[in-house]
DNA sequence: ATAATAGTTGACCGATTGGTTTATTTCGCG
DNA sequence: CGCGAAATAAACCAATCGGTCAACTATTAT
């Protein structure tokens, strides 16, 4: 009946691209509004609140880069693989982050999913959500590896949390030290949490 | 000649339990002054921003902490002792703020640092020197164990570095969750991190 | 064509932000 | 003692914060 309109998602754009660059606390609803080229009577039609939106943002941003997950961890590529594929693109979009915008920026959940804990529920709560469904890909690809005999993982899901874990770490180290640097030694930290067999497959 | 003060220790404590539990944009110099018990006038009278605070706190912040680590880092405890007795008191400090404030609270320099790093270049900076700090003792304790052959890690620094994001992660995750669970595990990813040789001492 | 409705706009709000100012109080030291 | 500098207090500031609102516009199903 009425007319149509893309505000919705160039606000969730503006939004998770200003407060991953900076922080939730400090990106305000005129700075995201700015942005998006919205105006704010806009913004409060489409979302009762600035956690609201950031909530939004984040479905948003994960449903964009679910399609890359599903293409990364493809039960058609081998576990390991998968994994080294994975390390191999957190580098690669991190250093075209850098490039773009002259900042390592970390994980878009990370970061604000630790700043706004204790203040905004809802956007802990979407933060840890999405964050256990990504680590359902790294799950089936260590399961994938211990069956066949490539990693010591008995219990998948406490490795692929472990795995998880380190990656995080590595990528808020980055951020802060606003370096690339830590992200080249994920391999090779995942490897020997996973125990992974025979570290070198001697040349082709 | 003139009078003495407190009030630069109670506002550096102040301010640093204030933006630990929420976040630095979330806590206000009001606040702060609140908690401290000292007027605003007080308040710049000893630091120049709020920003010149946190780098303040969080140094006075190290310089107490330190002493613990001297202690649960003495060379005279064996290498895997020491990185076992962090872990264990990691855990212990997490599960007493949590009974205190009713929130897992995660590491201070982590989450603040992830926060300002694209805003306030001090605190950053402040951050990731502490953060350097601290990977001393990891790195001291994984040489030492190194050197007795109970791990394999030739390049210790680099090793320190993966366990120290290892942790952090696990942390920030702790924060995210607000659950103590996952640094549970602590121990067992290192040591897999590590690649220490024999998992169990198999009993006295 | 038009009525109904989703979308848009910009002015507006009280509260709070980080930070300043000026006057006053305190007290160690000569 | 009393001087001078450090510390305190409270009032004050412009700017910005998240959020509201009523009037207006464009669309589209009928």
């Amino acid at each position: 009946m009425p007319r149509v309109s893309d505000a919705k998602e160039k606000l969730t754009d503006a939004a998770l691209a200003l407060i991953w660059e900076s922080s939730y606390g400090a990106t305000s609803v005129d700075d995201i509004c700015a942005k998006a080229n919205v105006k704010k009577g806009s913004f409060y039609h489409f979302f009762k609140s600035k956690a609201d939106l950031e909530i939004a943002a984040l479905e948003a941003n994960w449903q964009r880069v679910k399609q890359r997950w599903n293409d990364l961890f493809s039960p058609t590529v081998p576990p390991l693989q998968r994994l080294e594929d994975y390390f191999e693109y957190v580098l690669q979009r991190q250093t075209q982050l850098k490039e773009e915008c002259g900042l390592v920026l970390g994980c878009p959940l990370c970061s604000v999913g630790s700043e706004v804990t204790t203040q905004e529920a809802g956007i802990r709560e979407k933060a840890l959500e999405i964050m256990g469904r990504f680590v359902k890909y790294l799950e089936s690809a260590i399961r994938d590896a211990h069956a066949q005999g490539l990693v010591d993982a008995p219990d998948p899901k406490i490795k692929a949390r472990m795995v998880y874990a380190y990656v995080q770490g590595t990528l808020a180290h980055a951020r802060i030290a606003n370096s690339l640097e830590p992200l080249r030694e994920l391999k090779a930290g995942a490897w020997g949490l996973l125990g992974v067999r025979q570290s070198e497959p001697v040349a082709a």
